[in-house]
DNA sequence: ACAAACCTGTGATGTTTGTTAAAAAAAAGT
DNA sequence: ACTTTTTTTTAACAAACATCACAGGTTTGT
C-alpha cells in the first residue's frame, strides 16, 4: 500500500528506515467510490492526499453557477486544499471522485509535527510544493493563448488525464466551453 | 539593510542569532537602476532575490513576440525563476526592474547548504513557496472570468501595485490588452 | 436489457475582446 | 524648460468565443 508514496518521496529525498515508518504510521487510507467527495465546498480541510488509485477533480462553483476546474488528481499525486489547511477556513472547492478511488491522507497537525522530527520530510513537501508552483505559473502563461493552443499544450502534457476524465472536465480545466472545445477536435481531424 | 528580510521571515519562523547571522552573511546586495534587468532570457538563473527597494516586473515574450507579465515584485517580495533553477536550463523570462530598486539575492547551492544547517530556514521557504502556490491559484481562476472582473479583484487585492505600475503591464498580467484595460477603466467613471 | 441520466456534436446568433491606426496626454532625460 | 520617448485614449472593424437550443450518442445503475 505505501510503495507508490515511499517511490514518491525517495525521488526527492531520502528518509531513514525508522523515518519511513514514522510516516507511514500517520497515513490513513481511504476509499472513495465513483461520485463520492473527498472535501465539500464549506468543509474546513484538515488531510493532505495522495492519490494511490483512481482519479479525482478539485473544482469550485463561481457566482454563475459555473465549475471551474481547479486540477486533477491521479496516481501519485498529492491533492487538497492548502488555503483551507493553511487558515482554518471553509474550502470553497469541490474535490470528488472520477473513479473509484483510493487515497492516503496525513493530517496538516500530524504533518507539521512529523516536519520537526523529521526535516528531509519538509525538504520533499518544500520540493513538491515548488514543482506545483511552477506548473501552475506555466498554467497561467498558457491561459493567456487561444483555445486550440492550450487544447494542444494539454494533450501533450496530460495526455494520459485526457483518456481519463469527460472531455466537459477537460474543457472546464483549460477555460473553454465544453461546445467550444468539441468544435476544436472536430476542427482538427 | 536585512531589517526587512528578517521582520519577513520572523513573522512566519523563529531563528537564533547565529543563524540570522549565517543567513544574512550568504546575502548579496544588489542596486539596479530603473529598465535594468535582474535576469534575462537565456540566463540560467542562480539567484533567488528579496525585494528591498523598488520594482520589478518578470515577463515572457511569447512567439507572437506580446509580453506575458508573470509578476511583479516590490519590497518583501521573493522574485526569481524557480524552474531555471531546479533545473539548471536557462530562463524564458526577463526581470527589469521598473523603478530604481534594491534586492537581496542568495545564491540557490549557497541556499541548499543552509537549508541543511537551519531546517527553520527551509521551513520559511516551504510556507513563503505555499502561499505563492495559494494565490497563483486564485489567479488561474480569476483568468476564467472576464476582463471587467479580473481587473476590479487586481484593484482590490493590489491597489498599491496598480499605483506603482504602467497601465500596460497591468493589463499584461491580466492578460488583456492596453486598449481593453483602457476602455474598462472609462466605461466605470 | 432497458430506462434514465449524462455527455457530446452542431447550427444560429450575440457579446466580448483583439486589431489597427492615429491623436492626445503624460513622463523622462538632458 | 523643452524635446523626445513612452503611454493612454478612442474609433471602426474583425475574430474568437460564449450562449442557447436541440438532436444523437453513450454510459450507468438496477
Amino acid at each position: 500500500m505505501y510503495e507508490l508514496i515511499l517511490a514518491h518521496i525517495a525521488r526527492h529525498v531520502t528518509l531513514a528506515p525508522a523515518e519511513r515508518e514514522k510516516f507511514c504510521a500517520a497515513l490513513q487510507h481511504k476509499k472513495l467510490r465513483r461520485r463520492q467527495y473527498l472535501l465539500q465546498e464549506g468543509d474546513i480541510c484538515r488531510y493532505d492526499h495522495f492519490v494511490i488509485k483512481g482519479g479525482l477533480r478539485q473544482y469550485e462553483v463561481d457566482d454563475e453557477g459555473r465549475e471551474n476546474v481547479m486540477q486533477f488528481g491521479f496516481e501519485d499525486w498529492w491533492i487538497s486544499d492548502w488555503y483551507s489547511m493553511l487558515t482554518n477556513t471553509p474550502t470553497a472547492y469541490n474535490i470528488e471522485a472520477l473513479e473509484d478511488t483510493e487515497v492516503l491522507q496525513i493530517e496538516r497537525v500530524k504533518l507539521e509535527q512529523l516536519f520537526l522530527e523529521i526535516p528531509a520530510l519538509e525538504r520533499y513537501f518544500r520540493i513538491i510544493i515548488l514543482h506545483a508552483f511552477v506548473a501552475l505559473q506555466r498554467r497561467v502563461l498558457f491561459m493567456q493563448k487561444s483555445s486550440a493552443e492550450r487544447y494542444a499544450e494539454f494533450l501533450t502534457r496530460y495526455a494520459h488525464v485526457e483518456q481519463r476524465v469527460s472531455q466537459q472536465h477537460v474543457a472546464s480545466y483549460l477555460g473553454i466551453t465544453r461546445e467550444t472545445l468539441s468544435r476544436l477536435k472536430s476542427r482538427k481531424l
